[in-house]
DNA sequence: TCGATATTTCCAGAATTATCGAATCATAGG
DNA sequence: CCTATGATTCGATAATTCTGGAAATATCGA
């Protein structure tokens, strides 16, 4: 994830209304992830439409794909979002005043 | 930040090569910031090249500006970056798979 | 007040991205 | 082999974003 490129296309696939909806929506179920279909039914979004924006996080990396049987099941990737953190972090942070408060919200959780 | 739009627009902000180095520039000026001046010059960019970046940053609340005489000083919003990496933490990641490299983190640092 | 400097705003054109219906592809089951 | 189902790709259009020169704005110093 270091490359400033793949940084970019990660934070250009989630920058998007439909697309953060969607990635959220993937983190919510796990390693199982969601079949096309149903993410489409959740977002109330033409199969088109919700294909393109799937290619897109695709191809950016956050999402991967496995078939089953006729149906494609799109999952998060964490690794990925980790390694965009782990970027923002150590390239966009002043030291204490940017990676301390993550601290705090570890200790209260 | 923690409204969706907000963190929509943060995410377009940086999703771009030119603001993703002009943040981290800033990020490395520290408090005192840089003349727009002196961004462009470092960036090697047209100033009202800049000039447009630089607005859509400051729309965005990463960056904030101040007058001194006849320059402008940019610098990088240290909370608002906080609260962007604290809402993909919080929003974007499945608990111990993203949350736990950076605590990694902390503790090789 | 005048001229120089620092920077923005305006504008038009180029490039990219988003939308979604219709056509197409892949798989399952009879 | 045929049909139904789940999903993608195609294609055309609309909308947004990026670029950079020229003009306008703000400030300083003499």
């Amino acid at each position: 994830m270091s490359s400033a490129a793949k940084v970019i296309d990660a934070l250009a696939a989630l920058a998007q209304e439909h697309r953060l909806a969607l990635f959220r929506l993937l983190v919510q179920s796990g390693e199982a992830g969601l079949p096309a279909g149903v993410i489409a039914e959740r977002l109330a979004m033409p199969a088109s439409s919700l294909s393109f924006h799937l290619a897109h996080m695709e191809r950016a990396g956050l999402i991967r794909r496995t078939r089953h049987g006729r149906s494609l099941i799109y999952a998060a990737d964490y690794a990925a979002m980790n390694g965009l953190i782990a970027y923002l972090t150590e390239n966009c942070c002043a030291g204490a005043s940017c990676v301390q408060p993550i601290a705090e919200e570890r200790n209260a959780a």
